[in-house]
DNA sequence: AGCACGCCGACT
DNA sequence: GTCGGCGTGCTC
């Protein structure tokens, strides 16, 4: 007589356990049921969940087991290495598998009520393949080093400036890939790029069917696209940190573009980093996985250093015919003193710019049109009523908005304590800049280019269009306007503000800076156009400016990587933090104040403790959030302590109203 | 996380 | 007298 069959399921639920059903009356179950897709009663309720093992027996007795309903194989079974994948995620970050497991499966096929999913069309119309350029020598060289390589895990950090062919190297690879019969994983950060290198891309391999994964995506044609990744049917997966957890059965090899980006870090829910997850994958299926960035993360860079873990392959020169790197130059403003924050070197060169009808950029990440507003009779100031943060003025639709919590209220005309006439805009943002160019060029089309002039991808388009038909001399843009788009006439960059980044209370910030600025100044000069970049400075020999002026990020990593090294942070030490979040600030700081007292701390004494304190923006969303932050040399060490401690903490009784979760190398882009 | 049950304040 | 607050406990 056979034994009792058990499915043993993973639900979307916080709870760090499986749930255990039977098979209903009639049913069989088999080993290749594992990985499928279950319909199963849950408390009052019906759920989705997926069905992880088979078991002869249950810790619950066996007359309290459900029956599931169904076994859904409108699917194939999700493979063993995916189910390890999450498995491994869970672990790592410590989140309930059940979590990651439902939420790395999109949404539509987690959903009692599936969205149709129409069958992809393939329009009959790009079937022209685009030829292959030819390779400069470093391109070359770098793919003879890949190759070289040969079978097996491997990990490859391509470091290469803004037009230095980093993707004409992947394509090769994927070309590749493909021709060895297998599937390629191309993972991108969640910018407005994704569409330009899908149609690359797909113009490259057309009958490789090629699908896309980002969180824009409907609801059916991500199903749809994952659906085919699974099947098989589609050979080459593009996506942001989300399409980490694709099934690819014939996974060949792994590319991460811009690896440093911080959006391939997710920010709630499970907080995994689809760029370290990546790099578990590549290993776990033995495969070639590529790292490319112009301005790696430190955590790559330092895995370079002799004997680490990734190969360094470098691009030095750009690509295209004859483009030379722009020129760096500091403006001083201690002796050329901005005027409503421009000094008159950035002024002549936008003049210079216009004369010749090119293109500039003025680089100010701050949005809105001032960062406060005040009032110099009482000293009121616009805060926000719900977060630890400023209310900032924006005039172009006249109202303090806070950009933490997106409350708004109208701009006041008089201040609201004393009823004085004469409240004031203090600092700028790109909205001020947008007037002071007016004002200054009356002759010129400026175009504001931020969060909230590109709000949507439809507006972003139009704002990207204009700027190629030549319908703008002068751009004003945050970040946003920073990442890898090609404006062909664009020959200046001003960096209109950037010193605040040097001083910062969060250690990362000049990383990001560099990153930043690199990333800008690459948007400065084609082949024919040579370009320039002006950085508005009061520290001009600041060793970072320095550095970029050589557009030297070797430098730049070594000497930031050196004093991490002598201060024992990141990367030379491993770390994770316990976030509380409640009304109380006393609550939440209590509860870290429990949590640093847990049984588990006593047992793990080269794990440091350090002591509960608020979070840097301490009220956000009318939440008060304290942190706690926890560090060890070893990151095992850390690892098993994290796992006992928050088993721990899962039993703490919480006050009202009161949230925490962990997280694992933090900010650690 | 949902969603029940369960015991104390302001309303028809 | 009830509707409803959120404290506590459970989900195979």
């Amino acid at each position: 007589m056979p034994p009792p069959q058990i499915a043993r399921v993973a639900l979307d639920v916080p709870l760090r356990r499986f749930f255990d059903y039977r098979v209903p009356e009639g049913g069989v179950l088999s080993t290749d049921d594992i990985g499928c897709r279950v319909r199963v009663p849950f408390g009052r309720h019906r759920k989705i969940g997926i069905i992880v093992d088979l078991a002869a027996d249950s810790v619950i007795p066996l007359a309290q087991l459900k029956t599931f309903e169904v076994v859904l194989r409108d699917l194939p079974p999700l493979p063993a290495d995916w189910l390890r994948l999450t498995e491994f995620c869970a672990d790592y970050y410590h989140a309930p598998l059940g979590q990651v497991m439902l939420s790395a499966v999109p949404a539509g096929l987690r959903s009692l009520t599936p969205p149709l999913e129409r069958r992809h069309r393939p329009s009959a119309a790009h079937p022209v393949v685009q030829p292959a350029p030819d390779l400069t020598a470093e391109q070359s060289a770098a793919l003879a080093a890949i190759a070289a390589c040969g079978d097996g895990f491997h990990a490859f950090l391509l470091h290469g400036v803004t037009g230095s062919g980093k993707t004409e190297v992947y394509l090769r690879l994927v070309d590749a890939t493909l021709a060895a019969g297998r599937q390629i994983l191309l993972l991108v950060p969640e910018i407005n790029l994704t569409p330009q290198l899908e149609a690359r891309v797909a113009a490259r391999f057309p009958a490789a069917g090629l699908v896309s994964l980002h969180s824009e995506l409907g609801e059916a044609a991500r199903s749809r696209n994952w659906r085919a990744a699974l099947t098989g049917s589609a050979r080459i997966v593009l996506g942001t940190r989300l399409a980490v957890f694709t099934p690819l059965p014939e996974l060949g090899l792994i590319i991460v573009d811009e690896e440093h980006d911080a959006s391939y870090k997710q920010q709630d829910g499970v907080r995994y980093s689809a760029r370290d997850l990546a790099v578990f994958r590549a290993h776990q299926r033995r495969i070639a996985i590529v790292l490319g960035s112009a301005t790696p993360s430190f955590e790559s860079w330092a895995n370079c250093a002799g004997g680490g873990r990734y190969r360094l392959l470098s691009l030095h020169e750009r690509a295209i015919d004859g483009a030379r790197l722009p020129v760096v130059r500091r403006i001083d403003t201690r002796v050329d003193k901005p005027h409503d924050g421009l000094s008159s070197a950035l002024l002549l060169a936008i003049e210079q710019r216009l004369a010749r009808s090119e293109q500039s950029l003025l680089f100010l990440n701050r949005r809105g049109y001032a960062p406060v507003l005040a009032c110099l009779a009482c000293g009121w100031i616009s805060r926000c009523h719900r977060c630890a943060a400023n209310l900032v003025l924006h005039l172009f639709d006249r109202c303090l908005r806070c950009h933490h919590c997106g409350f708004q209220a109208a701009v006041p005309k008089s201040c609201p304590t004393c009823g004085n006439q004469d409240v004031s805009a203090f600092g700028r943002g790109t909205q001020r800049l947008e007037a002071v160019l007016a004002e200054r060029f009356p002759q010129a089309r400026i175009l504001r280019v931020d969060r909230d002039s590109a709000n949507s991808r439809r507006q972003w388009e139009a704002l990207v269009a204009k700027i190629h038909g030549g319908e703008a001399d002068i751009l004003v843009g945050t970040q946003m306007l920073a990442k890898g788009h090609d404006f062909p006439r664009l020959t200046l960059v001003g960096v209109v503000a950037p010193d605040a980044a040097l001083f910062a209370a969060d250690w990362r910030a000049p990383e990001r800076l560099f990153a930043q600025l690199m990333q800008v100044a690459g948007r400065a000069g084609r082949a024919e156009r040579p370009g320039e970049v002006l950085i508005q400075t009061q520290f001009p020999d600041h060793p970072l400016y320095a550095t970029l002026a050589c557009h030297d990020y070797p430098t730049f990593a070594m000497t930031q990587l050196g004093e991490r090294q002598r201060a024992g942070f990141p990367p030379y030490t491993h770390q994770a933090v316990l976030r509380a979040e409640a009304p109380k600030m006393a609550d939440a700081l209590n509860f870290l104040v429990v949590a640093r007292a847990s049984p588990a701390v006593l047992a793990h004494p080269e794990v440091t403790l350090y002591d509960p304190v608020p979070m840097r923006l301490s009220r956000r969303a009318s939440l008060e959030r304290g942190q706690l932050l926890v560090e060890s040399a070893s990151r095992r060490i850390l690892q098993r302590f994290l796992a006992l401690w928050v088993s721990q903490l899962d039993s703490v009784r919480l006050p009202a109203r009161l949230r925490w979760h962990l997280e694992v190398d933090p900010g650690e882009f």
